[in-house]
DNA sequence: TTCGCTATAATTAGCCG
DNA sequence: GCGGCTAATTATAGCGA
């Protein structure tokens, strides 16, 4: 058995790979649940498999459940009643790319990643709130920020 | 010396809850880098200290300091060069929460709440893309999603 | 406050089922 | 794919500077 120190590099092998991302994301939510209760911060975790593209949603033990449960029991608009939560957002998400798309073509990804270090660290964060975002930087800031900094933009 | 095993209790002390904090936020950035790349997952982690309102921000390592560096350096419209980034996004958000505070002065908390769930469960992650908040619900809900869903709004 | 220290608790790599 | 196991590594509580 090769308990060997941690080699702090990328593991090629893939099932070592998953298993690895397995123990290791529990662990750092059992960290952040304890970080929570330990000190008087309320806090979700939502992590998001990069293995089998499964996401967990894990707010702080007790709440979670009830947030959850609100989440799938309620629709945010009753017109859309009829529609998935995940059809309805989807479809507004589109808009807004669409929009986007047209508005401003000549956007570039760089800009992207900044609007999204930039929003990210303006935004009015409540003292007592403690953040953590583990991110792919490329892909959210093409794939994602880029909507959000295309919804600020268009109420310039 | 104590060194008596977690008592998974809310640390009554403010400074022995201000040292747990610096401790375990510490670790669990640590964790996070490591799984960043042990399992090939470029990751960023946004800390907001509770206790001295500081924002730290720590995308993986390598990139932390490029994308920091270039968020330092750029602007994102050339007409407002002379305001800060800061100034610049505070601008928008406050905006965009003023039209939203006109057009929709019937939104709950509850709704932002599922709002903000919803929005973050259906927005398409790329597939290697990991990700983990530690947020305040009551308070994200309430004080950043509600700007983020009202901006999906408008576009309705 | 933030650091270092050190004994102890907690996480986890490599295997097996 | 998941969880248990065990040795070894790593994190951290309590204290002092």
């Amino acid at each position: 058995m090769t308990r060997s120190k941690v080699t702090l590099a990328y593991i090629g092998d893939v099932n070592a790979r998953k298993a690895c991302f397995r123990k290791r994301q529990k662990g750092i939510m059992k960290k952040v649940s304890e970080i929570t209760v330990l000190c008087g911060i309320q806090a979700c975790v939502i992590i998001k498999n990069p293995f089998n593209s499964e996401i967990e949603v894990w707010p702080n033990p007790e709440k979670a459940k009830q947030v959850i449960e609100r989440y799938h029991t309620a629709s945010i608009k009753n017109e859309t009643k009829n529609m998935t939560q995940e059809g309805l957002l989807e479809l507004k998400i589109s808009k807004a790319q669409d929009k986007l798309d047209k508005q401003r073509k000549e956007n570039n990804e760089k800009k992207m990643t900044q609007a999204m270090l930039d929003y990210m660290k303006t935004r009015k964060l409540p003292n007592d709130l403690t953040v953590a975002y583990l991110e792919d930087m490329d892909k959210f800031a093409e794939q994602y920020m880029k909507k959000i900094e295309n919804k600020i933009a268009i109420l310039d």
